[in-house]
DNA sequence: GTAGTCATGTAAGACGTTACATGATTCT
DNA sequence: AGAATCATGTAACGTCTTACATGACTAC
């Protein structure tokens, strides 16, 4: 369950509401994640009942009350726990992969549309991913070295894009040539 | 579910038992697929159930029976209707990034001892992915273009490792570089 | 008046992981 | 004697996704 740690990262910046997070996962590329209202609010209760976070209700007019929840130092510890614990290594899945793996029964023609299909994907996503980027701009990061590792987390996701279209472009490009030959 | 198409195009190559499936995805780097057991045997009767495949059983002596699942002409046309499908772009999860997100509370050693676990991380993915995919030699596929593809396959996993690596050090080799000066 | 935002949550189901269960055979 | 391989499957749990439900306000 690493929601919970996506959720307390964000808490030990400053204070959120359950809606706020969903807008930060669903908004940003460096904090991404495929948060729904089901998890975020379960875990949020679940950082209570840990006593990693404390809410406290904030009433507004004209817009229903939120409860805006606050990291505590338990909170801060099992983070740094968590932070320093042995990293995964990045899982790749990709679906498409396994689609071209089969695609030997289709046409050249075939073929090199899905492949266009698929490169349009990436080159998609990668617009996506910096356009979130310019708008995430005014994220105030808190020391210098903190907005170099967000820079770096975001530069991460740039490089994973253009590799894949580096690839696609290529492998298009080499059937293309076999093709004339 | 895609372990479904992942399983029938393995199908669409050659005839295997749930055991055989499940010892080549844990095995090849090409056709990798977190399958487990459960999943397997299940997928197996569902795809029984819609007429994608058929089964025999084999008697040996001294092991346990097998079913043998053939794939069925519905089976194979399920199949090209997939692999035409509109291709989905390839998704990245990786835990690290919201570690190294919240790592800025980290002592520069620290911080660079996560790092060099990370990159020691990835270059085991590497090192075992050219491992199984060297072993995976005898794979024979059955055209020149199959080959191919299969090539490209087992290059972007390659591709993927190898762009997570240099991002990694360039990081690594920045932090160090601001710290001396 | 229709759709979207703000804000909370629940329900149902799909998908994935780990562990258990059986039982003969083979390797160390 | 103990572990691994071959081969089938089930049970329990955890995670993730999609959809539903409510209700006031705002923008077109």
């Amino acid at each position: 369950m690493t929601i919970k740690y996506a959720i307390l990262g964000l808490l030990s910046w400053k204070p959120f509401s359950g809606y706020d997070l969903k807008k930060t996962f669903e908004n940003s590329s460096e904090f991404y994640w495929s948060g729904n209202n089901n998890q975020i609010y379960k875990t949020l209760v679940q950082l209570l009942n840990e006593g990693l976070a404390v809410n406290h209700v904030e009433f507004q007019e004209a817009y229903p009350a939120k409860k805006v929840y606050t990291i505590t130092d338990k909170g801060l510890s099992e983070l740094k726990n968590w932070v320093l614990s042995m990293p995964e290594p990045p899982e790749l899945r990709n679906t498409f992969l396994t689609q071209l793996a089969w695609a030997d029964q289709l046409r050249d023609d075939e073929l090199d549309s899905i492949l266009e299909k698929y490169e349009y994907e990436v080159r998609m996503q990668l617009l996506m991913h910096r356009e979130k980027s310019r708008r995430e701009g005014a994220t105030p990061a808190r020391t210098q070295r903190e907005a170099y590792l967000w820079k770096m987390v975001s530069e991460n996701i740039v490089m994973f894009y253009e590799n894949e279209l580096t690839w696609v472009r290529r492998l298009r490009k080499e059937l293309n040539e076999n093709l004339i030959s």
